[in-house]
DNA sequence: AACAATGTTCAGTC
DNA sequence: GGACTGAACATTGT
């Protein structure tokens, strides 16, 4: 599930990882590591320490030390579309909390993707089943726009409107603005009123200052509640689903790329 | 059985 | 260069 509420709950749960001596690196899964062969992660971090725990968007990324304390290269752990990370203590017990999802089905371990192990017997690990996530060295960045929940109603007016394409594939664009995922941006224009489909173009200074202040309302509302998933019209993102406000039927489509569910009479 | 799913990235095309 | 499409990744749920 991870949008930028699920991603700001993980890097608090890396933060439990943190100033503990790593010992060994379990870097084997080729394609989470990608483009890193097989023991260059581990080469990089055993001896040292994660320093401290970032976020921008959807992406976190750790500060390392040597085992000298001399600085050590950046960490970069990404989710993708559904991964999670764990941090357990000596005994093998959760820390730091994160998502509170009792698993129902058995484990594998095979979905630990990347684990961490440190000298105090605690552990920190990338658990994934897709196998979407991603873990890198030195990740880069640039491509990132501001992050969702700090941009200003200025810049983000800018940036959006800056291109023909549609709204919703503007909030989706990371380089645009980072950590809006699909269900937030279907959350955000709802809740503004505004369609999916539209020009960002040609959206009135009105609109465009409804979908930045919705944007933050809803980001608030899913940071409180414990994720995207929590949001108001969520729930009715399905064939046969009506507008929890007007009771209008959702309509269902493909915009900028990704499954997209809007009101028939308010978003028009 | 077929298809869609919270994300990113890359190749190909218009 | 920009924007769109489809594929790839592996698994679960409808």
């Amino acid at each position: 599930m991870p949008e930028l509420p699920e991603v700001e709950t993980a890097r608090k749960v890396l933060e439990h990882a943190l100033d503990r001596e790593i010992c060994s690196v379990d870097d084997n899964d080729e394609w989470v590591c990608r483009p890193h062969p097989p023991g260059e992660i581990a080469r990089a971090l055993v001896g040292g320490r994660l320093t401290a725990a970032h976020r921008r968007g959807k992406t976190m990324w750790c500060e390392t030390v040597d085992r000298d304390g001399a600085e050590g290269p950046t960490l970069g752990v990404h989710l993708g579309m559904g991964g999670r990370v764990i941090v357990t203590n000596d005994e093998g017990e959760r820390v730091g909390g994160g998502p509170e999802r009792p698993d129902r089905r058995p484990r594998k371990p095979e979905w630990d993707r990347f684990t961490v192990d440190f000298a105090d017997g605690g552990r920190f690990r990338l658990f994934d089943k897709r196998r979407l996530g991603r873990i890198r060295l030195e990740p880069d960045l640039s491509g990132l726009g501001p992050d969702a929940e700090e941009i200003s109603a200025a810049d983000f007016r800018t940036r959006i409107a800056r291109s023909r394409s549609a709204v919703k594939a503007r909030l989706l664009d990371q380089s645009v603005l980072a950590g809006v995922g699909n269900l937030l941006a279907d959350e955000t224009l709802w809740r503004a009123r505004i369609n999916p489909a539209a020009p960002a173009d040609e959206l009135s200074r009105t609109q465009l200052d409804r979908l930045y202040r919705n944007l933050e309302q809803a980001l608030q509302a899913a940071v409180a509640n414990g994720g995207v998933h929590t949001g108001e019209v969520i729930e009715h993102r399905h064939a046969g689903g009506h507008c929890p406000r007007c009771g209008a039927e959702m309509r269902h489509g493909t915009v900028g790329g990704r499954s997209t569910w809007w009101c028939t009479k308010e978003q028009q």
